[in-house]
DNA sequence: ATTAAAAATTGGTATAGACAACTATACATA
DNA sequence: TATGTATAGTTGTCTATACCAATTTTTAAT
């Protein structure tokens, strides 16, 4: 379980192995975690390694503390806050679901005028055009709609259907994602996207369209979604 | 600065100061942090105890590490004044539309249990109840209920239906708003609420929940809003 | 002056142990 | 019965030390 000839840290270890009972359900919610010291007697490392993995789940919303208590697993939560940019892969997995993909059409198109003006690109470049129901837990959960410059996500395959983009984008085109516009409506669901989502016509949906920027403030990419009012909520913490 | 014989956690002294020292602009974004090291020796405690305030910082956004280089004050992110968080008079004067207000129902109820504990009091205890048909322009926008304790807004009146709640919170009960978190869904409007918008029953509507909080994190009022969403947008910034 | 190697400096990981604060339980006492 | 007390088990704080990894600075060689 812990391997201490590993280059990856032990801390780092044993915090992705507790992550894995949570997310594996073998640790529920509400459950009592082993104590700390029984931690480290068992793997046979420091309990102070064993305090930094635990305080980074606990930093995460994983787990809670109780001083005299013990440690455990907190609830699942689909009011979480969202406090700051994240994909939706990570927001699904920081609310302890699975997320999915079904990718619904994969296209280069050339660039519509409102959509190029929004990416700051001439008219007719050539965009692609991603579109995935994205699940959770093996339900449809909302509608995603990527468009993004073909000349800046070079070798896009299909294969992006099981993959989070942004993941992607840092990852494989080393762009750094820094910033986001977001604009939330209300709406009802269409024919179409209510047979795609699962859902009645008519039934009520969020829209969601945000635009992602990079350091210097240009566009990276923009995302229309629309999710299942059913199913989510948007949760978003305000400081003065 | 740092006091040994203090209750108070050494490290929470040292985060508090350096946080201060941030607050106060003594230390600017970019700047560098005196090393761990350097903490350690000159207010006699260990690096590890250093570590753990600067820990927290880190995890707040308030510092950067980059190792063999030093620690770093953030750019930007903390402390973007109103940034989000205003009342619907201060938004509709931003957005240039005249704000206005139509009381529909004001009471002082006992408080029902989920609202209690939202609002961390005991079950019963005496709240106001307002409910405020909100104006743009002599418009419907959104239909709005607060809930806040009695015993915390005295004197309140039926007057609040032409002013601000926000503006009384701060400006007369000298409480300051320090935060809030809002959840936001979508929804179809029903009767009762279509008749009070002046829309259609089953239109799409945006239910925002909102709680405020003071600096101690104490709960200072609830309110649920019903927008229209034919003329209502929420649109947010998001940085990591 | 340029380059390469070495040293110094910085944050990152890890250990072992100590005592404090808090919780729950069992037991003794009034 | 109610109340205090002792105890064991938990997390919280803190120390002192060591070595590793990344980066910068200094030194030495060419």
């Amino acid at each position: 379980m812990i391997n201490k000839n590993s280059p990856v840290p032990l801390y780092y270890q044993l915090e992705e192995y507790i992550k894995g009972l949570i997310e594996k359900g073998e640790l529920q919610p509400g459950e009592t975690l082993p104590p700390e010291r029984e931690y480290a007697q068992k793997y046979k490392i420091s309990r102070m390694t064993v305090r930094q993995a635990i305080n980074q789940l606990v930093n995460e919303g994983y787990l809670y503390r109780q001083k005299g208590k013990g440690t455990f697993v907190s609830e699942r939560k689909i009011e979480q806050p969202l406090q700051g940019l994240t994909s939706f892969t990570e927001e699904m997995k920081a609310r302890g679901l699975v997320p999915g993909s079904q990718l619904v059409h994969f296209e280069i198109i050339p660039a519509p005028s409102p959509i190029a003006e929004q990416l700051t690109i001439a008219e007719n470049t050539p965009i692609y055009d991603i579109k995935r129901i994205r699940l959770a837990d093996g339900v449809p959960m909302a509608l995603e709609t990527n468009y993004i410059s073909a000349h800046l996500a070079k070798n896009l395959t299909e294969q992006i259907a099981n993959e989070s983009l942004y993941d992607y984008i840092e990852g494989q085109l080393k762009v750094r994602i820094d910033s986001a516009t977001q604009v939330i409506e209300s709406s009802i669901a269409s024919k179409d996207e209510a047979a795609l989502l699962n859902i009645a016509e008519g039934a009520p949906v969020m829209l969601i369209q945000r635009k992602t920027f990079q350091k210097e403030g240009t566009p990276i990419e923009l995302v229309k979604s629309i999710y299942r009012a059913d199913r989510y909520k948007f949760m978003i913490e305000l400081k003065r």
